[in-house]
DNA sequence: ATTAAAAATTAGGTTAACCTAATTTTATAA
DNA sequence: TTATAAAATTAGGTTAACCTAATTTTTAAT
């Protein structure tokens, strides 16, 4: 039905406005995929003409109903075949994204329903993520991170907000995965190094940016 | 590493070159992919440059063994995929080679060996078509069609030639599938129909593209 | 050996999705 | 409010993979 690209430039449009209620701008779209503004112009006018997005300079870029279907549908995708790659294949944390990035795009009809038949109906990706149901509702998704938590408090590990191998890779190191739980001891104010126990062990401190990125229960 | 129009010639280069021991030409290949010789042309000198394939006018197109290994990496994560389709996820003979078409191409190192893995290292897929191994290795596949079969003998389906839905759906109708016994009746000298005895029912008679497109043990 | 048909090749053009550089518009801060 | 910075947009260019329409080469048949 759409191209690849057009398919990727529907799912960093919905990213970013799951993120937050910011305008999206053609050039955080850019930043999204990494490429010029100019080249997003050109992509908006042409979404726009399929009737994808819409788009005016005060609102910024928002999905139709049908390029919202479009994304979810995508998205749904993606996490299911995250699922599959790291259940059923045996893939680590850190490798399953990259994959899925390029299944996320297999054209079928019934294929997402198969895949979560298969899977038995999972809610939740391996980082955290709600896989959106075949009729587009979205579970629960988490949203307190780590570092806007109060101290001396215990938590669970929900979901990881950077999916990147780098940050999943560094919480294999610190074995910290879906439901660990985490105390956060300290708070430094300096920096806002957080100082936290993992599963009850030991002190460990991380930076702030890495507590941004986990979001807790 | 190479774009998926460049696997996709590969491929086709590859299938052609099971077919028989012929020359391969650029209008045979412009045949296999549907598109124009001109095109072909373009493509022939690019995997040139690349050392993907041989090419001259005496010898025809020959993949090189880089060429080789590549394409037969492509074919064995199809049919890889289509035994996944079939088993894993239900879907109809018919429906999963063109999704395959697309899965074929996920680019990752391991990902051949860990789905060989979970389905239980198959030697055949859905249609018959031997699945290379790891190393390369093709089980030995099968060339004998029930055009070319003695009369008054039966047969045991080992594979189907064509994998096209239209083909695939007659063969429903007609409940023959891999394994299906055959019993060629007669051969009509006339247009060489075929009067075929499908498990022991009833005649049939089917056409000599028909039979040509049946392989068997 | 000649000629007609088929195949291969060249030349030049199109489209999607990108780019850079220039220009215009909008936002921000003194 | 006016200058400056940032963002949006336009203009024009590139590359991959296709195309059509010549043209050349090869093959096959008389």
């Amino acid at each position: 039905m759409h191209t690849l690209t057009e398919e990727n430039y529907l799912k960093a449009i919905f990213r970013i406005s799951q993120n937050a209620d910011v305008k999206i701008t053609p050039t955080a779209i850019a930043e999204a995929l990494g490429n010029n503004p100019a080249s997003v112009i050109d992509m908006i006018k042409k979404l726009m003409e399929k009737k994808l997005i819409d788009y005016d300079k005060r609102e910024g870029v928002k999905l139709t109903d049908t390029g919202l279907n479009h994304a979810i549908q995508i998205v749904r995708k993606h996490r299911l075949w995250e699922v599959f790659l790291l259940e059923k294949l045996g893939y680590n944390w850190d490798e399953i994204h990259a994959i899925a990035e390029e299944l996320e795009h297999i054209q079928d009809n019934t294929l997402a329903d198969r895949l979560d038949k298969f899977l038995g109906f999972p809610e939740y990706d391996p980082h955290g993520d709600p896989i959106p149901k075949a009729n587009g509702k979205v579970p629960k998704s988490y949203s307190v991170t780590l570092a806007n938590v109060k101290e001396g408090q215990s938590y669970r590990v929900a979901a990881v907000k950077d999916t990147s191998s780098a940050f999943l890779q560094y919480l294999l190191k610190l074995n910290i995965g879906i439901d660990t739980d985490i105390k956060l001891v300290e708070k430094i104010s300096f920096d806002n190094s957080l100082v936290i126990s993992i599963a009850g062990k030991e002190n460990t401190t991380v930076s702030q940016k890495f507590g941004e990125n986990i979001l807790v229960d």
